[in-house]
Parts: structure tokens; C-alpha cells; sequence
DNA sequence: ACACTTTTCCCCACTTCTCCCCACTATGTA
DNA sequence: TACATAGTGGGGAGAAGTGGGGAAAAGTGT
């Protein structure tokens, strides 16, 4: 998933996904937590793959998990491809009016638009791409 | 199983269970204590999981295990979706009115509102979801 | 064994919210 | 210009949550 889109919170709560991830993320899939304010949406196979990692854990260290999943909203995109966003996420990440969706590879993350344009100034950065490169060894 | 859910027990010690968990958890499932005060959720194959568990450990540790099973309540949900939570059970959670239900992955949680909203706050922390995230390697 | 209280369970009624559908606008394409 | 696609907004049917009455079942005491 790649990509950077500006989309607007209704009065209900709807986002709209963006059409460019809606296949890739599927007709339902799972939105939680994230660091730095943000949220993660992840597909329905991603999510899967995660819970049995969860699961395969012993019980101290899954409890450890829970916010992830006590947090966690399993959405169902309706006819005009929109999601309905649970309060206390929207809470979480400041979430108001602009939200801006970015594809990450595996996932998709939230932000209110505002707090993603700071994180945007920071990543953008020539020193800091550089620094992305060194680390990858690509 | 995702998800935060606000229900109130009724006058007569009911609580209604989250529609989107009530399929996760079947029409049938078992109640018991958890840690923190809370109290633990288990559809009947789960439960049945954790019994077999218990009944291949030795002797003496299955006899730690006893609480477990000596204060857990079998739960059949009526036809609008509730069940009859016992009052043993009610008192060591310390559930009065609010309740909360929270979605754990493979258990849901019952927790009273306000010890909820305190543990809440300790786990939501950005630095708390970072450790989590770190420790899961996803 | 009987009456009486308490608890459990089933049913109905009301309110709130979610979800589905339709409509409008903007943007891009042939 | 006509058309298709994407995003946004709102109304309304139906589901979900809540509360309470009353019959059946279980427990208690005489």
C-alpha cells in the first residue's frame, strides 16, 4: 500500500477509504492502535496472521497485547466505501474533521491531517531519507 | 474478539452482551475471575481448551487451579441477547452498574467502568503501544 | 406436605444508534 | 459535452440496548 490521501470525517464518523487501498486492505478489515497518536488499518489476513501470533504467546505475555485488541474495531466498508470509525479511536489519534490515510506497505495508517503534515516535515527531509537508505542496505 | 463496550447491569444482576461479540462467544460460555478484578469471558471452546489444559498438568498444580473453576458460571444469553451474571461474581469485580466488555482476542473481559477507565489510561499511552509493538515484531 | 418468598426466565415495550440506500458535487476521461 | 468514478451528506428502516411485568422454578420455614 502506498500513497498519501486527505479525506474528511463526516458528522457520523464515516472516512472514506481510498480507492487506491480498498482492494488491498478488502470489503472488511481491522483498525487499532498505533504509535505516535496515529492508527493502523490492517486486512483481514494481516489481522489473522497477528492474532495467532498473539494467541501462540503464553497468558502474561498476551495480556501484554491487550490494548491492541481491546482497542481494536473490526470495520466493514459499506456501499459507498466508507467506514464507520469507533469513538475512542478517533479519540486516540485526535481524529476530528481531516484525516489523511497513508499506505505502509503492509498497512495503512490515520492521521489528523494537521499532526500528519509535523510527522510529513520530518520524514521528508533529505538527511532523513538517507538515513532510511543506510539503514535498509538496499 | 475486538473492541471496548459501555453496558449497564440491570436491576436484576443482567448484562447484554455486545452484539459484535455475541457470535465470537456463542449462546453458550463461561464466566470466571481474571486478574485486575476483572472477569474473563470464554466460548465453550475455549473453555474446553483451557480445561484440557488443566487436566494434563500434575496433581498439585491442578489444584491451584481450583478458583478458577470453582467460581466460574456457565452463561446461557435469553433471547434478547443478556445473561444472569452471578452475584459472587459480581462482587469480586466490584460490578455495579457500568460495565464495560472488552474484546481480548481469544476471551472478552468484564471490567466495572471505572476500574476500566483507570487501566485504560495506563495502557493507551503512545510510549505503552510503542513497547507493545516493539515486543510483538509486527 | 403446604404456604410463602426469592430467583430465574420468557415476553413485550420503548429509545437509541447503526447501517443501508439515495442524491448531490467534484474531478478526471473519452 | 457527455460520461464515469470518487468523495460527501442526509433520511429512514431495522437492529441493538434497556427496563419492567409476570409466569415458572427453586429454595425456605412452619
Amino acid at each position: 500500500m502506498t500513497g498519501e490521501y486527505e479525506h474528511t470525517l463526516d458528522a457520523k464518523g464515516r472516512l472514506a477509504i481510498p480507492s487506491r487501498l480498498r482492494d488491498e486492505l478488502g470489503s472488511v478489515f481491522y483498525v487499532t492502535l498505533s504509535m505516535d497518536r496515529c492508527l493502523s488499518a490492517y486486512s483481514s489476513e494481516n489481522w489473522q496472521r497477528f492474532s495467532d501470533k498473539v494467541d501462540a504467546m503464553p497468558f502474561v505475555k498476551q495480556r501484554k497485547m491487550r490494548p491492541l485488541f481491546a482497542f481494536a474495531a473490526r470495520c466493514e466498508v459499506d456501499g459507498q466505501g466508507r467506514i464507520l470509525l469507533p469513538q475512542n479511536l478517533r479519540e486516540y489519534a485526535g481524529l476530528e474533521k481531516n484525516v489523511t490515510v497513508v499506505g505502509c506497505n503492509n498497512h495503512a495508517e490515520l492521521w489528523d491531517s494537521a499532526k500528519w503534515v509535523e510527522q510529513h516535515a520530518i520524514e521528508m527531509t533529505p538527511e532523513n531519507i538517507a538515513a532510511v537508505m543506510e539503514e535498509l542496505e538496499f
